[in-house]
RNA sequence: GCCCGGGUGGCGGAAUAGGCAGACGCACGGGACUUAAAAUCCCGCGACCUUUACCGGUCGUGCCGGUUCGAUUCCGGCCUCGGGCACCA
């Protein structure tokens, strides 16, 4: 009769029986290790793409395996679900946001069950639901009270095509990261989370996280970007003002031949207002101001300055030196103005042979002497002070201490860190997000929503314009609303947050999804947090990932959590190309996930997934390599079925292994190395691709097997059992069938991870190298742990080798028992 | 420009502490089964040389060099592809 493998009947078969019995639903119990495993919340876009089922399938097989070895395993999942794309949809297709956004969590909630994925539903959660969002504003809150939540005038990055500023992570070569347009500037009134007070945390707590990737430990590192050095004052000459600089190069202030203001300076401001300046001047602060960041802070851009006619004072020589005004200053790094070192700076020395300016070498290194008169290359190596008065001869690093001394003891200034970090811009000017709970009063101010009277709900079923304005300008009844404090009529703000800020919190709501009153448990948060696995793509290494770990910290300094970091491991998933490029729709080289699993199941499509390339890597869709993890499957189908009927009632355990034959003594040394070459894959490296490899090699072991005359039952029932098993994370539906087929009653989920039997992999005889100056000539069976003068012994009487070195003289034999024994000869 | 990753058969990829390069899979070729095809099962599959055949040999992990009895693995210098940052003083 035939006996087809029906994965469809299966799967829904199974996940049906998970379902009804609450197999994945857990609860804190202090009696088990715990581990919080998640996978990044995806956006619901619609649909679930081959992205997200690598990221899922890793996940399941994660939260499965550990599971299996004993844990009590949070594995949740929610939905990133505000954000431009509904309020886009809705501009469209006149379907409202939230609408838009159910359906498409509908649709996306089963393509998701379809694969198998073992989620507690329970804790389900959506950050557009107003029992979601009401503590994202609730964070907004605490911030504001911590005095890092604050609203300031500024330039902004502003997308002309969604309507709405950016924050400056948000911006791609200049663009918008979502749409490409070009990113105009903007001065605004915008909300700004204070994320560099944490700059400096941010950046060493790094070294707390030996289990994230080193290349997204260096991109934050990079981002953050922490320079030391000094900032000090120079006096302007005939006035009583100063300007503040900052600098790395404290070691090269003799070397100071002129210095530069941003053209958004304030004291360029005041200079300008006062008409105290040349025409010429003004002109050129106009320019500059209507040219975007991205053009300006290009390394291409062309280095533009004017001279203001003022002079300052270095204070190391009391030289003047001319001011000037520049656009490769930007205001908001350091103070927004520097001390030109051009003989030791690239950016100086290119304006200073541009516009005349002189240039005086400080530091004598290699390959450039104190008395260069010409300098067409900044020296930037190592080297001595010269030129420098008193501090002549200090190397770079001690005259660094040295000035930075000098500059304290005459009050001058202090040595200082600058990051590169900014804060976080968190406004948005659009419709579908969590609202700022602030109320803006004409006689308090800026007022706070009270705690009491969270969620600040949006208003839905409203009218969409199409210009992309934020509607909520337009709702009257969300505006007006009266302040808190003093009862009188006012507004609300209209602004909402970037989504960013609702998932930065969102690992902490699941550990107790269901407190009304506070974001979450602390209990259930002391006991979950911090997050054992954290799975996700490479491409939140810098922005959600910095975000979460900042509001981590908060939390922690609020006393609300217990750990300082969200994220113990992070493993960073490759993307999945097609043809070696990305799949995208524009590209139509997309495969859908529906589609593969209505054709050869999810079992068959997680394998594939899993086995065609290590997590972290790229990996390329092949069409052919999925037909082949189904005929692997197919293969194990048959293969059990056959045996099934033979083994089911066999309880005997194997025999000890000197009582068994030559082909089944290799058959239960292959199932115990596989059960310890999988754990320790699983366990350790996250080898998915290599724990496959392994189980099909134990599988190809059977099949050989097959031909032996006597088998010994005990033993194939226990490298069958075991290959279920050590399946079951990657194609769970597949293997509870096969266990039920083979006789057992109890759910394969629920067996233990087996151990493997030591004395299985003792071999009593192993096959050597022997080699003839590092070259394989010949290879012998012998006993294992034969000692090194046997092996000396067997090598030196071995035919070949007597042969190929008959005219040589033995120099050495080097013998590493059980691998090899190499001949040096010459 | 700076900082990270990669580069191994026709392809995806193995080699976990310096010790048999190419596990496992895909593709391809041959055979068995079949009236035939599909499916399945078995065998072969880095290049070159030698040989009727078996056997055997040389080269081979981006390139050049080094350390070592022995290097895909360690060191130095390059080439190249991908990613991140980029006028941050």
């Amino acid at each position: 009769m035939e006996n087809k493998y029906d994965f469809e009947n299966i799967e829904n078969k199974w996940q049906k029986y998970w379902k009804e019995n609450d197999f994945y639903k857990v609860k804190v119990d202090e009696s088990k290790p715990k581990y919080y495993n998640l996978e990044m919340f995806p956006y619901p876009s619609g649909n679930l793409h081959m992205g997200h089922v690598r990221n899922y399938a890793i996940g399941d097989v994660v939260a499965r395996f550990k599971s299996m070895c004993g844990y009590n395993v949070l594995h949740p999942m929610g939905w990133d679900a505000f954000g431009l794309p509904a309020e886009n949809a809705a501009i469209q297709h006149s379907i409202p946001p939230a609408q838009w956004t159910d359906t498409n969590i509908a649709i996306m909630k089963e393509q998701l069950q379809k694969l198998g994925v073992s989620y507690d539903w329970d804790r389900e959660l959506a950050t557009c639901k107003p029992d979601y969002y009401k503590f994202t504003q609730w964070m907004f809150l605490k911030l504001y009270e911590n005095n890092l939540a604050y609203k300031k005038d500024a330039g902004v990055n502003w997308c002309p095509s969604c309507h709405t500023v950016l924050a400056n992570e948000q911006v791609v070569d200049g663009g918008c990261e979502r749409c490409e347009a070009k990113v105009e500037k903007k001065q605004l009134e915008q909300w700004f989370f204070k994320i560099t007070d944490y700059a400096e945390r941010l950046i060493d707590d790094l070294d707390l996280l030996p289990g994230w990737p080193e290349k997204v430990i260096t991109m934050q590192t990079n981002w953050i970007g922490r320079s030391e050095g000094c900032q000090f004052s120079m006096a302007i000459a005939d006035s009583d003002e100063t300007i503040s600089v900052f600098t790395t190069r404290p070691d090269t202030v003799f070397g100071v031949t002129y210095m530069v203001l941003a053209p958004e300076h304030p004291l360029v401001k005041k200079m300008c207002a006062e008409n105290t300046v040349k025409q010429e001047v003004k002109d050129f602060v106009e320019e500059i101001e209507f040219t975007s960041d991205v053009d300006r802070t290009s390394t291409e851009a062309e280095k533009l300055g004017v001279f203001t006619g003022l002079y300052a004072i270095n204070p190391f020589n009391e030289k003047k030196i001319p001011i000037w005004i520049a656009n490769y200053v930007l205001i908001d790094y350091g103070t927004g103005a520097i001390m030109a070192v051009p003989a030791h700076d690239e950016r100086d020395l290119e304006f200073a042979l541009k516009y005349n300016l002189p240039i005086t070498t400080v530091i004598q290194g290699d390959t450039n002497s104190a008395a260069d008169e010409d300098v067409q290359e900044a020296y930037i190596g190592d080297g001595i002070m010269v030129n420098s008065g008193e501090f002549d001869g200090l190397s770079i690093e001690a005259g660094q201490k040295a000035i930075i001394d000098f500059i304290e003891k005459n009050s001058i200034g202090e040595g200082t860190i600058n990051y590169r970090l900014r804060d976080w811009l968190i406004s948005r000017q659009r419709y579908w997000g969590t609202p700022i709970p602030i109320i803006h009063c004409e006689n308090c101010g800026v007022v706070p929503v009270p705690y009491k009277d969270l969620p600040v709900l949006l208003p839905e079923n409203i009218a969409f314009k199409p210009s992309g304005e934020s509607p909520l300008k337009y709702v009257d009844d969300f505006i007006n609303t009266t302040c808190p404090t003093c009862g009188k009529p006012a507004q609300r703000e209209t602004d909402t947050m970037d989504t960013f800020v609702c998932s930065s919190w969102y690992f902490t709501r699941f550990t107790s999804p269901n407190n009304a009153d506070l974001p979450f448990d602390r209990e259930a948060a002391d006991y979950w947090m911090p997050v054992d696995q954290y799975i996700g793509g490479v491409e939140h290494a810098i922005l959600h990932l910095m975000y979460a770990r900042f509001l981590t910290k908060f939390l922690y300094d609020i006393d609300m959590l217990s750990c300082q970091e969200p994220f113990s491991n992070l493993l960073t998933q490759g993307m999945v190309l097609k043809d070696g490029v990305k799949m995208s729709k524009s590209k139509g080289n997309v495969v859908s996930p529906e589609e593969i699993i209505d054709k050869y199941g999810a079992d068959t499509a997680r394998l594939f997934i899993l086995f065609a390339a290590p997590p972290e890597r790229d990996l390329g869709w092949s069409d052919q390599g999925v037909e082949g993890s189904y005929r692997f499957l197919n293969r194990v189908w048959r293969l059990v079925n056959d045996y099934a009927e033979n083994i089911r009632d066999i309880t005997a355990k194997p025999a000890e292994m000197d009582k068994l034959d030559e082909a089944t003594k290799d058959l239960r040394y292959k199932t115990h190395f596989t059960i310890k070459k999988v754990t320790d894959d699983l366990e350790e490296r996250f080898n998915f691709n290599t724990a496959v490899s392994a189980i099909m090699e134990l599988s190809n072991t059977l099949y050989s097997y097959r031909n032996n005359p006597n088998p010994d039952l005990t033993v194939v029932k226990e490298a069958i059992e075991s290959l279920l098993i050590l399946l079951t994370p990657f194609c769970p539906h597949f293997c509870e069938e096969l266990w039920e087929v083979i006789g057992n009653k109890e759910s394969i989920t629920l067996q233990a991870w087996p151990e493997y039997d030591q004395t299985a992999l003792i071999k009593d005889e192993v096959e050597i190298v022997v080699q003839i100056n590092g070259k394989v000539r010949d290879r012998v069976k012998v006993p294992s742990n034969s000692n090194k003068d046997e092996l000396r012994q067997i090598a030196l009487e071995n035919s070949r080798i007597v042969e190929l070195t008959k005219d040589k003289k033995i120099v050495k034999i080097i013998i590493i028992p059980d691998k090899l024994i190499n001949i040096v000869a010459k």
